[in-house]
DNA sequence: GTCTATAATAGGATAGAC
DNA sequence: GTCTATCCTATTATAGAC
């Protein structure tokens, strides 16, 4: 935002890694302000409501970047099985292979999943339509893909979750290397 | 702990019910306060270290309920599929049906992972290795038992972050009914 | 073992100069 | 559009009476 420092998406990407950090409740203004190189002042200048504009600032980057990254490559042309792969690499480098966590589940928890609670419904579900809608491509059931799709967002998020709790990146690695296979087994026992 | 009023196990679990809702950071004294019935001064008088000994109180608490309620009777005699169908029982019950979130997840996000590190680590791989031993028992190798009981508390922690960001608790509820099956499976493609 | 009172600090937010 | 200075409230923490 400030002429030729950082643009109001560079801010906000910035915002995001605090955000994704510390949570809503533990992402205080001292930090964001740190963040971004942007005084107090300077921030409520660009987000007058404070941590809860700067916060749906943030959603809203992230919703546009999935988007982009992930959604529509999934529904891309080529086959289903590259773009469940190419979700997975994507993700695997968001959340740098299981150190980082997710914005999304660290707005659930906490005091904050009703301050945001569309967004962040909104968003899931934009993710597991996309997700269900590549698995229908591949031959699968609409049911099934949605059930399987569901099972692959709550996989991620409980990888994370269980990742740092462990302190074991790998926890996350193998979760996600298993996820193409899974999410494209023929239709059988797997509901 | 005062004498005629709460046991110190009672506080404790009240003070379990403020974190799984709000978190460390999200946690205020003034909450922890009104939910025991506690002043801030009788607090610090039993949590000398503040919240963080508290919070450490409410881990070891946790940690006493998951090995009576779930790790013990996972080891007991009868079917390992009763014993896991009994796991998904309690905690159905311990999350309200996916309505309350996960102390564990709730410490592992936001700012106080690094905080509570050895405990939270202890209290996930207590949990995966009682869960693998059950599987043991049902005939599946040590190394499949472990990989499926990691992915059952990853899906877990995943299902009560999901169904709290989708504000759809039906989510966790189909999560834990498809576990039993999915956990004692034959032995084949499921890693 | 609990309380009231109080201190000390951090957090969120605003005013006004530049 | 950014900054310094300031305000107010909440938060953590302690002192000392009962």
């Amino acid at each position: 935002m400030p002429p030729a420092l950082l643009s109001r998406d560079e801010v906000i990407e910035r915002l995001m890694l605090v955000v994704r950090r510390a949570g809503y409740d533990g992402a205080s203004l001292a930090e964001l302000s740190k963040a971004t190189g942007l005084g107090k002042s300077s921030l409520y200048h660009h987000f007058p409501d404070g941590k809860d504009d700067m916060v749906r600032a943030v959603l809203d980057h992230v919703a546009t970047q999935l988007r982009e990254r992930v959604f529509t490559p999934l529904r891309a042309p080529g086959s289903a099985r590259r773009r469940v792969e190419q979700m997975v690499k994507t993700l695997d480098e968001y959340y740098r292979g299981g150190r980082e966590a997710c914005v999304l589940g660290n707005l659930v928890l906490g005091t904050s999943r009703t301050r945001f609670r569309r967004q962040l419904r909104f968003i899931f579900d934009e993710w597991i339509t996309a997700l269900a809608d590549a698995l229908v491509d591949a031959g699968l059931s609409r049911p099934v893909a949605r059930a399987r799709a569901e099972d692959a967002v709550m996989r991620i998020e409980g990888a994370l979750v269980l990742a740092g709790g462990m302190d074991d990146v790998a926890l996350f690695g193998r979760a996600l290397k298993q996820m193409p296979a899974e999410l494209l087994a023929p239709s059988a026992r797997t509901t």
